[in-house]
DNA sequence: ATAAAAATGAGTAGTTCTACTTAATTTATA
DNA sequence: TATAAATTAAGTAGAACTACTCATTTTTAT
């Protein structure tokens, strides 16, 4: 029995390019094509595929919201996100929203039939080449050019750690022995040398910096 | 010539093992140890290898500080990572102050040869079984079991990421055309859903959720 | 030894956030 | 079409943060 196999895009030469890639593979068969969310909710109420190609940006709904209403309502199917996004917050969301796995839109009939099978096995599958950029974003990612990063005095990184972990101003101070003023007032060099105007911002460079996650 | 090595590690066990690991290889020569970042400091005014087998903890000096003020002042000493911490922030940490590889202590020889060659001639050298594991963090870390991580309404979602946009209560109001207490309480049950205190936790628990990054 | 940088902290004052409770009105969903 | 869930929003009040400026004391580096 083939894997029965449902694509859904809003770009007709997409849904055309993919259906011709796995059309000679009789272990995969294409049944239903939509161009939008609600038509393939729509569909999905009278055949459910065993593995889905879902657009991550279709027109109508969100990618991420689409993936997880369908994964609720119907556990059994595999969705395989499929995208010329690359980012790794994209990659994230879809999988937290119940995709198996992520591929990239110019990728090679051999790495689609393959990561359509491993998908419906239940196998996370997610396009290598996507993991390296994942990684190299990981490991180098910053906001600007290092040379830019003003470099903070050891005061200032000790205090920004402590921010980070969800301690006030008052908690700070009395952990260090230091007067609150004086926390509030590296707070306030922080901010102006990292040049944010809130905490949230200075917990957002603080991953740049690597200090978190 | 061999390559000239330098071992810091506060723990004679593993000083004695890497030394020994290395001992048969004549392109590598281990001329000094040290024990603590003091000593090494002390040490690297008189002589500087090629590459510094440096371990991330110390008992007087924090590895990431070690590191950068070594590659400022030393910037062709290629520094070697070598720990058994291997939580992504500590490789990034590492990284970002002047590393140029990260291995386990519990590598074998060939790794350990390899990764000192790679690095000795600038290339980055990170442990494969780490990447694989950043990547795996990466991907699927949660603060908490995924059934456990309540979930948001749309609104809470969408205000969470005016928040971690930096803006205050009063600019998401007047953008999404709402009253400032109104977005008071989404945010209070964002706190309550999500377990948090602050806007920080609410960054961090944004992080997890792939919401940012 | 001395200049520069870092650390400490007060003054002043306004803004923003946090911590609940209660409740009316929509919107989804069984 | 009930019932639940979501959205909206007010009341009350206190805690915490933000935005500066200025000044003293330590450290650090030259």
């Amino acid at each position: 029995m083939p894997i029965n196999v449902t694509i859904t895009d809003d770009h007709p030469l997409a849904v055309a390019g993919l259906k011709n890639m796995l059309f000679s593979y009789d272990n995969i068969e294409v049944r239903h094509t939509y161009s939008n969310g609600a038509e393939l909710l729509a569909g999905l109420k009278t055949e459910q595929p065993d593995v889905l190609l879902l657009d991550v940006q279709l027109p109508d709904i969100k990618g991420d919201e689409l993936a997880k209403s369908i994964h609720t309502k119907y556990p059994n199917i595999k969705i395989l996100a499929i995208t010329s996004l690359d980012a790794p917050i994209h990659v994230k969301a879809m999988l937290r929203n119940g995709c198996t796995g992520y591929l990239l839109k110019n990728t090679d009939v051999q790495t689609l039939i393959n990561a359509i099978e491993e998908v419906h096995k239940g196998v996370e599958y997610i396009e290598p080449s996507i993991k390296e950029q994942m990684l190299q974003n990981l490991l180098h990612y910053r906001k600007q050019p290092s040379t830019k990063m003003p470099s903070l005095t050891r005061r200032e990184t000790e205090i920004l750690h402590l921010i980070i972990e969800e301690k006030t101003n008052q908690q700070i101070a009395d952990k260090l022995f230091l007067s609150l003023r004086t926390i509030e007032n590296h707070r306030f060099s922080l901010f102006q040398k990292l040049n944010v105007n809130n905490t949230v911002g200075l917990v957002k460079v603080a991953i740049q910096l690597g200090l978190i996650q």
